[in-house]
Parts: structure tokens; sequence; C-alpha cells
RNA sequence: GGGCCUGUAGCUCAGUCCGGUUAGAGCGCCACUCUGAUAAAGUGGAGGUCCCUGGUUCGAGUCCAGGCAGGCCCA
């Protein structure tokens, strides 16, 4: 069957349709999954994304590089199953449908009713699942949606709650506190992003305060504090292990502070310097706390005493820090690692409770004045003054919040820390430095991982305690039937599930849910395996654990990447992925993050629809490394649309046009590849290195590297070896000659068909489809169907490729030649020289095996390789790799001799003879290998040179040249007439010319049939039979006036 | 405040691991050339403080230290 016809232009995005069209026709996913080996499995796993809003552009760039891998590994072979997924739970689905029903904060959605609430949570996650598959199908993301997992299901919460329950079997779950952000006004804690939205300047207190060593009272630590309420939960004061420390005299007292703050804390020469240590020499001073409030139950541990902590800096205050693991994040954690008491006398109003005497039931920050003069009372206060600060306020009622310590259920990741940090060695980051750098320098901080949240829409904790404070922890559906005395909800979310009691099963007693729910990104750390449900709906998960390859941006490290890993190390001790892309955030064409509030979004479709998906996927592919963050313009696109896409269809179509003219089948009329001209050969050897570094890079996940290896082939494809190869197509005569070239042109374009499938799935089938699947009706119907290209080493010919690149670097330099004499490149010359460097081994052999090419190129009539010194004069240069390190300083006086060395001297040394020169007072001798010898101008010759080649043209015409010249200028002149006379490609005219004797001789003569063969003239009328005037075109041609008319034939 | 990444031509990026002679490519701009597949191609030109400062070295875009700017994450 022949090709289909194939024009020049192409409509992109029509294309594209066609192809998805197609796709659907023929199942074109599924067979690309099935017909692969069940045994073969590449595992990829799909972060979920939650569908409660539309998908923006950083969506399609993620969604592009998930794609092009699983593409890639099923054209290798393997099975790629791709299953979808939805993360369906969290606080930003709360906040969304919040905002929408007008409600603000707990208070109210309490009143308004959890059912309600959460059935509306259930409603937002599905809205924009259409938009989202619309934009992934488009753009040539295959996934398996009708499969896909929704965290929200209950088998899937029943698979996490077996890991909850794994997890506390382990003793890897236990409640602890948790030092969150605490609206008292609301009575609710506010999230990292809903305390960023709430910062504003206002003063606070800011006081200096003594507390006294126990041993010696005399002396106290100098501690500053912002938050005077704080105080009373006092346990103990922090310094950084590194930092210098001094003992002062001031007034009469010793204070211990840090060293260089004593300037600005004391004011300078106000103190006696006594002693001075490191931060790690305090550890374990045992102080008097100021307040005695409330009470301290164990006395001989780590409380009051100086503790050593990181975080401490001498940015501002004395380099001690006040430490209350109640109202800190960094004391929590501290208090953990010392064994500190948390003394929590604050109520979810603010308020001080019953313990602290005269400050009960008072806000606590209004207590500050009352507190700081009962320490200056005390003779604690050693300074007091105001402070300005950014502090974060409530963003919905603007009441200032406090760090503030609530009961958390806790997973208890610290313990399984060099498992985690083993594992993470394990897996092949890209790019790598988010191993030990973004990711590894995180983990090696492992805290705890909160796993409650006070909220309503999310995976139900399954634990339950009884008014004893013994917990159970539900497993699985069944399990809660067994022990529960209320019927069990076919909806496992609240507030269903908070009316199901409990019956301990050893103490007998009742048992209530505990109110919170799971941290959403626990659940989509669990789809490994909740996904499948296991381990009730599927007993092992062989062959789908770990993933292979998964990819999403560099937010998710501290996200999906960690939750992943921590969920797999501690159930399965094991990473759950072995390739991890890591993306770089989107930026617009200034820098600035795209953002819908900026203005500056990228609309895909806009692009889908104009430029086409394959050109988006192109572009960001290829334009810049993924692990970057990325510049983005439309530019970029039709960048990728005109030097990639189009380059590409046209050489299809100018392949898919001659083949049909000339009636090529490639199956028939295959010219085995040793027969081939050198040109097809040079084709075959590149497009086979290039096959190559594909696959190399592809396998290392180098993406870029390997998309721009392929848009390398096609341009070398299009602008060296068919620009050289097409009078081979166009020639009459069908000879082996001519189907060397079709074979040559059709088996690279099925090849980059293939290498360009997983990055521009569209354009590589609508190659595949007429190339192959038209040809030949046992090939498989999709090229995504196809077996990744395999390397054919018996057509890589490193030599010829070396040659022809030296060749082409000739004519590269003959052309700079050519327009440097300003003679048109039509006007033939008589020879090029071409004069090798010494490292150019090898060259003269390559130039000379192209030299057709290379006269056609430069239109010369001979080529010879001219001893040097016939076109140049020489340079000379130090060989600094030798020279450097023998003389050292001596070097910039050598290259100034060399510089201003004789003409005698450069030709001596060009022969391989030593140089001797001045430098200063020093005389030195310069052997061969410590010289490079360059060549340099010379008049009567045209000279580019390069490295050590030199390329010289003969500039000199003589009159046959010059006739020459002059016919090529009429048959230039005569194709463009043809061409505006808008006559077929190939279609016979005839010719006549009058006018110009000078013409006529020539045309009469030996350049007649040259001209007829040249313009398609079978037949030519020279002056007699010629126009008369007024009739024909007159043209003009080198001072030549010459009237000339075509006529069609036939 | 901390961690990581980035900084090279007007723009997008190579090159930096492993120091070397004149720092490259593509796009854009200017000039010329070529053109019966191409929205192309070729040649030349303009365009560079390789972010800054210091150090090591005969020699630093490259190695070291300290800064600056931008991005991300965290506080």
């Amino acid at each position: 069957m022949a090709f289909e016809k194939v024009g020049p232009q192409v409509d992109l995005p029509e294309l594209e349709e066609r192809m998805l069209a197609l796709w659907n026709r023929i199942g074109a996913f599924q067979k690309s999954v099935e017909r692969r080996p069940a045994d073969a499995p590449f595992v990829f796993y799909e972060g979920p994304p939650t569908a409660n809003g539309r998908p923006g552009f950083h969506h399609a760039l993620s969604r592009a590089f998930k794609d092009i891998v699983p593409r890639y590994k099923t054209m290798r072979g393997y099975r790629v199953e791709r299953k979808g997924g939805w993360d369906c739970h969290g606080l930003p689905v709360e906040l969304e449908v919040e905002k929408e029903l007008g409600l603000s904060g707990k208070n109210d959605v309490e009143e308004y009713g959890v059912e309600e609430f959460n059935r509306l949570c259930r409603e937002s996650v599905f809205r924009y699942v259409g938009d989202w598959r619309r934009m992934s199908d488009r753009l040539g993301f295959w996934l398996d949606n009708d499969n896909a997992y929704w965290t929200l299901d209950n088998s899937y919460i029943e698979s996490v709650w077996w890991a909850l329950k794994t997890l506390h079997e382990r003793d890897l779950l236990y409640e602890g506190y948790k030092v969150t952000a605490h609206c008292p006004h609301d009575q609710t804690s506010l999230s990292s992003a809903e305390v960023a939205m709430g910062y504003e300047d206002i003063v606070d207190p800011s006081v200096y305060v003594r507390f006294p060593l126990e041993d010696q009272p005399e002396t106290s630590l100098l501690v500053w504090t912002t938050t005077p309420w704080t105080l009373v939960s006092n346990t103990a004061t922090a310094a950084h292990p590194e930092v210098e420390y001094a003992t002062v005299r001031v007034n009469g007292e010793e204070l211990v502070m840090a060293r260089e703050l004593l300037d600005h804390v004391v004011g300078e020469g106000e103190y006696e310097v006594l002693e001075t240590r490191k931060g790690r020499e305090l550890e374990g001073l045992r102080y008097r706390r100021p307040f005695d409030y409330v009470p301290l139950e164990d006395t001989s541990g780590n409380a009051s005493t100086v503790v050593l902590g990181d975080y401490v800096t001498t940015a501002e205050g004395t380099g001690l820090v006040h430490t209350a693991p109640a109202f800190g994040e960094d004391d929590a954690r501290t208090g953990r690692r010392y064994g500190l008491p948390t003394l929590h006398p604050v109520g979810s109003d603010g308020t001080f409770d019953e313990r602290v005497g005269p400050f009960a039931g008072r806000f606590v920050k209004e207590a500050d004045p009352g507190l700081t003069e009962e320490l200056r009372e005390k003779g604690l206060l050693f300074r007091s003054e105001e402070y300005e600060h950014a502090y974060p306020h409530c963003w919905r009622c603007g009441t200032p919040l406090l760090y503030y310590a609530k009961k958390a259920w806790y997973a208890r990741t610290t313990a399984v820390l060099g498992e985690l940090l083993e594992e993470n060695e394990n897996i092949n980051w890209v790019p790598d430095h988010v191993k030990w750098g973004r990711f590894g320098d995180w983990l090696k901080n492992n805290v705890d991982w909160a796993l409650s949240r006070e909220r309503y829409w999310g995976t139900p904790l399954p634990i339950w305690r009884t008014d004893s404070g013994a917990t159970l922890v539900v497993g699985s559906i069944e399990e809660l039937r067994e022990l529960a005395l209320d019927p069990v909800p076919d909806d496992l979310h609240r507030p269903y599930i908070d009316e199901v009691r409990l019956r301990h099963p050893e103490t007998g007693e009742e048992a209530r849910r505990v109110p919170e729910v799971l941290d959403a990104w626990f659940d989509s750390g669990s789809m490994p395996f909740a996904q499948f449900h296991y381990p009730y709906g599927r007993e092992s998960l062989e062959g789908v654990f770990p993933a292979d390859f998964i990819c999403e941006a560099v937010d998710q490290t501290r996200g999906w990447f960690y939750s992943l890993l921590a969920n797999s190390t501690m159930l399965f001790g094991t990473r759950s992925y072995r390739n991890c892309l890591v993306l770089g955030h989107i930026l617009d064409a200034e820098g600035k993050k795209m953002s819908k509030s900026r203005g500056n979004v990228v609309d895909p479709w806009e692009v889908f629809e104009n430029q086409g998906a394959d050109a988006l996927r192109w572009a960001l592919y290829t334009a810049t490394s993924p692990g970057n963050p990325r510049r983005f313009s439309v530019d970029q696109v039709d960048e990728a649309v005109r030097k990639y896409l189009l380059t590409l269809w046209n050489t299809y179509s100018f392949s898919v046009t001659y083949a049909r003219i000339d009636g090529f089948v490639p199956g028939r009329d295959h010219v085995p590849p040793e027969e081939r001209s050198l040109m097809d050969r040079w084709a075959l050897s590149e497009l086979q290195l290039t096959v190559e570094t594909v696959t190399e890079r592809m396998e290392a996940y180098d993406i870029t590297a390997a998309g721009r290896a392929i848009g390398e082939f096609v341009d070398e494809l299009s602008n060296w070896y068919v620009r050289r190869s097409r009078r081979r197509f166009w020639k009459g005569e069908d000879d082996t000659d001519k189907r060397a070239a079709h074979s040559t042109l059709y088996e690279c374009l099925v090849a980059v068909a293939k290498l360009t499938a997983p990055f521009t799935p569209f354009v590589a089938e609508a190659l595949y489809q007429n190339l192959v699947v038209n040809q030949d009706a046992g090939a498989p119907e999709s090229v995504h169907l196809a077996d990744w290209p395999e390397l054919e080493g018996s057509l890589v010919d490193r030599e010829l490729s070396e040659r022809m690149a030296a060749a082409r670097l000739v004519v590269g330099l003959g052309r700079a030649a050519r327009n440097a004499t300003a003679i048109k490149t039509r006007q033939p010359l008589r020879e090029v020289v071409v004069v090798p460097g010494e490292a150019d081994e090898g060259l003269r052999e390559g130039v000379e095996s192209l030299r057709r090419i290379l006269l056609e190129e430069l239109n010369v009539k001979g080529l010879s390789f001219g001893a040097a010194e016939d076109v140049v004069s020489y340079n000379l240069k130090p060989n600094l790799g030798v020279v450097g390190p023998k003389y050292g300083r001596l070097v910039p006086g050598i290259r100034a001799s060399l510089a201003e060395a004789s003409s005698e001297t450069g030709a001596r040394a060009a022969a391989g003879e030593p140089v001797t020169v001045e430098t200063g007072d020093t005389e030195v001798t310069l052997s061969p290998e410590e010289l490079l010898v360059e060549p340099g101008e010379r008049p009567g010759y045209a000279i580019e040179r390069e490295g050590g080649l030199t390329v010289a043209l003969d500039t000199r015409l003589d009159p046959e040249l010059v006739d020459e010249g002059l016919v090529r200028e009429l048959v230039h002149r005569v194709q463009n007439l043809r061409r505006e006379r808008g006559f077929e490609i190939e279609s016979p005219i005839s010719a006549g010319l009058s006018g110009s004797e000078r013409l006529s001789e020539l045309l009469s003569g030996r350049w007649g049939e040259y001209f007829k063969a040249e313009v398609l003239a079978r037949e030519l009328a020279l002056d007699g039979d010629a126009p008369a005037d007024g009739q024909g075109v007159l043209l003009e041609i080198e001072g030549e006036e010459v009237r000339v008319r075509l006529d069609p034939l036939g």
C-alpha cells in the first residue's frame, strides 16, 4: 500500500485530536499494558492530587514527566500499570468548604453540623475530576482513571487502619504533647499556612531575667524573653554548645551570658569578664526557677538545669534561652530529649488555671505586667523594655496566637531513624543532591510525626479509649464489628463513626473513639498498599511494591516523599520507591512564581489549542533540566514547534512525497546497508549513536539530555543528510542509489518515530501510522505498542562520523572564506586547499572520501591538500600544559616573546625545530612539544582557520569559471520564473531566450545540455525562434540583458 | 534565623565533578549568502565584570572561604 500523502503544512492540534481518537478506537493504552509480560513489571505510583481545584499549568508539567518514563519503559518491554489516585482528605478541602459556606472556624462548623459539612467536603473533592481527566488526556498522560484509588473509600481507610494498628503493635504509636499555633478565641489550632497568613507587627514586653545558680546564688544566668507569662512554666534554660559564654561582674553581681552580646545587653565597659567557657560546659548547671506556682513533681532530673540546643542564636537576647516545653516547638523537642516535665497551667481559652494564684482566670498576655512586677519585687528582673516584632495572629479573628502544647497522637519515626537514613541511601534521587541535601539533611533531624488533627474531614483515628484510659486500636472493619456496642455505619467517616462505642475485651469497660482524624499525609503515604486494599483485598504486594518510579515537584520532599518513605519503613522495613524524579517549580518569564493572584498563569488549554500538547511536552522536556526552577514562556513552545516538530514533519513530508512519486515500498526496495553510499552509512551510524545516547540517558532518568540528543539527530538528518541527498531523490532513473536513499531516510524516520514516542506521542504516532502500519499489516498497531529501537552495533561507524564531522568543519570554514571574499556561491572557484593541523589525524582521508560533497557545497572545481607554507604564515604560542608547570612565573614573558617572533622563526618551528626566546634576563629554549604553531593570513587566498585546521580558497577567476557562473545565475533566475509561473516541480517546459549574444553562445555550446537538465527544458530556442521584443520576461544578469519565455509542455 | 538549589550573551541553557591557550549552543537583532521539502539553512557581526570580594595556583567560569541576589522548604 502506498503512503498517505503528506503535505509540508500540518495542523498539530488537529493531528493530535485525530491521534487521541485513534488511541481510543484501538484501545492503545490498555494494549500497551496488557501486551507486556505480567512477570516483568515496572511499577509506577501516581501521587494523588486533590481534585477540589482546577488543574493548573504546574500540573501539566508534572504529568508530562510522569508520563514519559512509563511510555519509555513500556517500549522497553515492561508492563507498566498506571493506577490513578485521588487525595480526598485534609484541611485544604475543609477550608474550601468553610469558605463556600461562609463559616469561620471550628465552632461554626459544629454549629452548622459535621454530617452536612462532611457531605459537602466529599462532594467538593469530586468536583473537578472531569477537568483533571480532560487535561491529562489531552496532554497525552496515560493513566488508568477507571480503577483509580480514592483515599475516602472505606477500603482505603481500612488499609490505613491496618497500618495504624500495626504501628501500635510495634509500639510506634503513642500519645504526647504537640505544640501548635493556637487561637484562644476560636479555640482551635492553625496550620502553618494559616499562621503565615496573619503576621502583624506588635509591641511585646522584652524582659531580661536573673536565674540564680543553685550552688552560687550570687551568680545568675541572664535570660531574655518576650513572653513573660511562659516563665511560669520554665523547666530549663538552653545554651548553644559552641557559643562562648562569659561570667562577668556587673555592679557587684555576677551574670552569665553569651560573650558577644555583653556590649549590647550590659553596655560597653560596664562589666568585667571573670571567666569564659563554651556552652557545652554549662550543661547541667542547676538554677532556681523564677516562679513556683506550678509545682515540680520531680526535682532530681534535668528540670531547672542548663540544656543544649543548636537552635539557640546570638542574634538577639542573651544567648541563653528560657525553655518552656508547653509553649514552644523547640522547647518541646528539647523537653523530650532531656525528659523535662511539661508545665501547662493554661486553658484552651488562653487563661491561667487556678494554680497560678493571683493570675488565675487572667488571659496570659494580660498577666505579663503583673508577672514582670513580681519578678522585680523578687529582685530577678535585670531589665525590662518594649520590643516590636512580627507576631502571628489568627487570620480569622485577629487574636494573637499562642504557641501551645496539646495532646496529640504520634508515630515514633525516630525509632526507625537509622533505617530511614539507610533506606534513603537506596533511593536514586534525580537530581541526586536531594538525597543528601534537602531530603537527607531534613531526615537526619527527624522528629516524631504528629498524626492527629482536630478536624472533621479525614480518616478517623481508629483509637477508642475507656474512662480509665485504656486504649484500643482497631485494624479492620471486622474487628470493629466484633467489639462494637452499636451498629457499624456504612460510611466510616465522622460523625457516624463517633457514635460507635466499643466494649474493651479485657476490662469490659465501654470505650469511645478519640475525636481526632488522621493527617492526610499519612493517607497518601499509605497508597502503596491502601490502593490495593492490602492486606484485606490483596494478600501480597509482590510485583506492585516498591515503585520503580515516582515523580513530583520539590515541595513534596517533606510531604509525599517523606510519608511514603516513613510509612513503608515503619511497616515493611524498606523504601517504597527506587527512583524519584524531583521537579522544580514553574515560574513565569520574569522568574516570578505563577499564581492566580499575579495573573501570570499560563492556561495549558491555550497551548493545547494553539501549539499542541507535543510542543508543550517537548519544551518542558528539553528547555531546562527538570530539577531546576523553570522560567516558562510560550516562546519556548513556539520554538519547539519550529525547531523540532516542523523540522521532523518536513523531513517526513519530503520522504513520503518522493516515496510516492517513485513508488518506493520499504520491504521490497530495501537495499542492504553495506551497499549504500557513504552518506547513507553516515546517517545510519549517527542514528545508532543517537539510539545509544538516548537509551543511556533515559536509563539515567536524564530526560533533558535524551530529548536534546533526538533533536540534534533530527536537525542533522534534515539539514545535512536530506539537504545533501536531495538530488538523489529527484533524479529520473530508479536505481540502487535512489532506493538506498529512500531506505535510509525511511529507516531513520521510523526509528525517530519510536525514539520520540515517549516525548511527543502524537506526532510519533502520525509518522508511525503512515510509515509502518500502512505498510505492514503485521506491525503493532500503534507506535506505543512497538519496541524501543535496538542498538545495532554493526551500523555504527565512529570513524565515518568523525570524518564527516571533519568534512563539515572544512565546509563551514570554506563557506566562511567564501563569504569573506564576497564572491557569490553560484560563481564556481578553481580550488580549495585544505591544510590539516597536527591534531587532525585521519582528516585528510575523511575529506578526500567526501570530495564530491565538499566540491558541491563550496562550488569549487578542485580540492587539494596544500603544504601549509603555500597558503599561510605562522604564529607561535607556548603549550601551556607543558610550559606552565616547567617555567611557572616566566610564562607571561615567554608568551609575549613568542608572539613577537619573526616569520622565519615560525617556519622553523613549523618544521619541528626548537625555538629560543628571551624573557627578561633569562633565555629559554622551547622544544617542539612545548610550542603550538598556528597558521595565519597570506595574500592571494581567502583563509579561515579553526584549531590547527586551515581552509584556503583560491579566489582567482578565469574566463571559463566566469562563463559557468553566468550560466548558473541564469539557471537560478529561470528556476525562479518557473516557480512564479506555478509550474509543478517535475513538469517539463520549452524555453526561449534572446537578446544576449554571449548567453546564446554559451547555451548553444557546452552549457546547453546542463541548462536544459537543470530547468527541465525539453526544448530550447535561441535568438531566431526565441521571443521577440515584448514577449516573455526581460532579465538582467551580470550586465547581460536577456529576454526569456517559458511555456509548459504537455 | 536554618537547610537546599540557582546565578555564564537581551532571553533559554551547556560547560564547573577532573583548573589550561580565543568561554560555547539555540532563540532574538544586524548584514550578506543560499534555496523547487522546510515555518528552513549557511556565514559573519554586534552582544559577556562567567553575581561580588578575597584566597590557593605559573594559570580560576571551574577549587577554597566569605558575602550578595533569586527560588523552594522549614522556623
